[in-house]
DNA sequence: TCATGTCTGAATGTTGACATTCGAACATCA
DNA sequence: TGATGTTCGAATGTCAACATTCAGACATGA
């Protein structure tokens, strides 16, 4: 079973460096991101930046007006509420897909996301990187449950989420530290041999708590 | 209050007409769409079609790959439930959602869409513009809850959802006839003022048994 | 006969130049 | 002084030409 290779466009990748570079707070919220300068930047055309810039736009991370440019969308206490409520339908439902479709290997592969990310707390990481595991964690959820259209519908809500519990790990840094084990954790087990109902809820709720946590801090 | 104009790029212009055309059956499923071609046919540049076929493509209507060519996506037993299952999670969101945030004035259009259906199928309209009318009540209720990324992820499932509903109604169309109006008249009803979990629980059923309905027509 | 290698036509991927549109600053007039 | 019209720079929207990639046809060899 060799890699299959999977090439892409400069598209993709211009997408890819410009996302990073969101995430990495280079562009801040609110700033306007210039074609002509990305594209001198990436060493690509115009044309490839574009394309790039859709993709971002589609995953909500930017907003593009006619003949007016586009800025990195900024975190307003509404969209928060938007993002996390659609997102909270979201898990329950790819979780209890998963807890029917999962193979055990992507079983296992969620609990070994769990240990890395207890390894990781426990030597102290950064706040992003422990956030990437989370984002990772839930990915693999999603990946578990394998309905493509779902997993396109959270792809368009992954970087928002990205760029939220970045903002949230920033601010109230310790108690997401002390909660992101034992919530996955759970979550994990009860995909692997919960009862539907308790996995639902469960799902939901640990997505709610993600959203009130967030939005104590955010108006600071 | 004057028509917002909403100047609007080529390329929306091209996916519009695009999806029409599939929508007409001009481009039956497996087609493939040449940009040439379609460039041609539209009298705008390769670039403004690109970048339509990449609106379609989100909307899960088309399915390109890399220097292979896009074509308009087959409709297997897989795909409609993967659709459909994920739709009934959004639907279940959207309408309690509605429940809350729903102008009067959103209502008395849900109301509206009823009433102008049981005309239509009264009327003997063909089956096509009876699933126009259903998507415009679904889309009336998403509008009506008021959360833009709910209502993007409803937008990238929209026309899959259509085109299916298009080949339901070519093989059932008697049965979906009877139904169609009893099922929206009861969602508006509940949307107005039923309890949250009756609604929740009947707008999912709404969808599985539109589900359901669809599979057993689709192997013939 | 089958497998492999090469070639070719046709389609998409990419690019830089040209056209259009917008907002801000300035000028004009009641 | 305030509102309206005009100019202008800068950015995006659009286009047609060039480069790259693919699937299938054909030839070659064991």
């Amino acid at each position: 079973m060799t890699s299959p290779v999977l090439r892409r466009g400069l598209a993709d990748e211009a997408a890819d460096r410009i996302r990073d570079a969101i995430f990495e707070g280079h562009f801040p919220p609110g700033a306007t991101l210039r074609e002509v300068e990305l594209a001198a930047s990436l060493g690509v055309s115009r044309g490839s930046v574009r394309e790039g810039l859709t993709r971002l736009e589609h995953e909500g991370l930017i907003r593009t007006i006619w003949h007016r440019g586009t800025r990195v969308v900024d975190v307003t206490a509404a969209d928060v509420g938007e993002v996390y409520t659609l997102r909270a339908a979201l898990d329950r439902l790819a979780a209890t897909t998963a807890h029917h479709a999962a193979t055990s290997q992507q079983l296992a592969g969620l609990d070994a996301l769990v240990t890395e990310m207890a390894a990781a707390v426990a030597a102290g990481v950064t706040g992003a990187q422990l956030v990437a595991l989370d984002m990772a964690f839930h990915e693999a959820v999603y990946a578990a449950a394998g309905n493509t259209r779902l997993h396109e519908a959270w792809r368009a809500l992954r970087s928002q989420v990205h760029l939220f519990q970045l903002r949230r790990v920033t601010v109230g840094a310790a108690h997401y530290r002390d909660r992101v084990i034992t919530e996955h954790r759970e979550l994990a087990e009860l995909i692997r041999e919960g009862d539907q109902e308790t996995l639902a809820a469960v799902a939901e709720e640990h997505v709610h708590a993600a959203r009130r946590a967030l939005l104590a801090d955010l108006p600071a």
